[in-house]
DNA sequence: GTGGAGTTGTAAATGTTTTGTAAAAACCGG
DNA sequence: CCGGTTTTTACAAAACATTTACAACTCCAC
């Protein structure tokens, strides 16, 4: 499809030429070299990736990360979040979006920005 | 009727060749590339769209996306509206169309630009 | 047609909410 | 205790929303 698909995601992990993240052995490496995360950082950075590509409320990652109902509010989440950044350094932008009003939002790596430019109609209901 | 129907809407979403809006995700692209809109852009750009070719009174606009009872005067609407134009480039004027003392309507796409131009005066109050 | 009241378009200023950040405090297992 | 981790605090910065002020436009009465 014209589409140089780059990263791979699975139930046991994730693979794009930079970053790797091993869901069964809990862990990650950028550039081959092992991510040293605590546990909230890595916690938080698998949940952002196994659901790749999709925002996830604020609300949705401190309920599954830290246990908290929807109603509390804390700066934790955004302090995790710079020290997740930090650490994956001049990739965080790329991959760690923030979706102002809502949440976050990994990206899978891409090689090529994505200009698909055909028409396909979207499952439109029956 | 000869008229070329390049348009789909539904509960779930709207698209034509240019301009897709996902009412489930929440998002609208334009020529494949998805639109940033902030979430008064989108619910007010959604509000038309899942309207398309009615007409939506502003109090209407003002009721549903601002939560704002008849009697508020406001240029807030216009402004978002103008924000949306920006953002729908030179599609602006085909797609949101402005009804002099009454609101805004969304024009579906149509191939054969059939110049409607008309407005039939609906009843404007006793 | 013309004028004028009323309506919409627009840019810029202002206000509000959300997120980013650094630093300090609290926590917690060993 | 001690060192690392997590949370809180306090403020800065950014994003977003609304208001303001005025220009441009539309429509209708004349």
């Amino acid at each position: 499809m014209g589409l140089l698909q780059t990263a791979s995601n699975s139930p046991y992990g994730y693979q794009d030429p930079h970053l790797e993240v091993d869901f069964v052995r809990k862990y990650a490496s950028l550039d081959s070299h092992r991510l040293v995360l605590t546990r909230k950082e890595y916690e938080l950075l698998a949940l952002l990736v196994e659901n790749a590509g999709e925002i996830i409320p604020r609300h949705m990652l401190l309920m599954r990360v830290w246990g908290y109902s929807q109603e509390i509010r804390t700066r934790t989440l955004d302090v995790h979040v710079r020290r997740l950044r930090k650490k994956l350094g001049s990739y965080s932008d790329q991959y760690i979006e923030t979706i102002f009003g809502i949440g976050y939002r990994f990206q899978p790596f891409r090689m090529t920005q994505r200009f698909s430019g055909v028409f396909q109609p979207i499952a439109m209901g029956a």
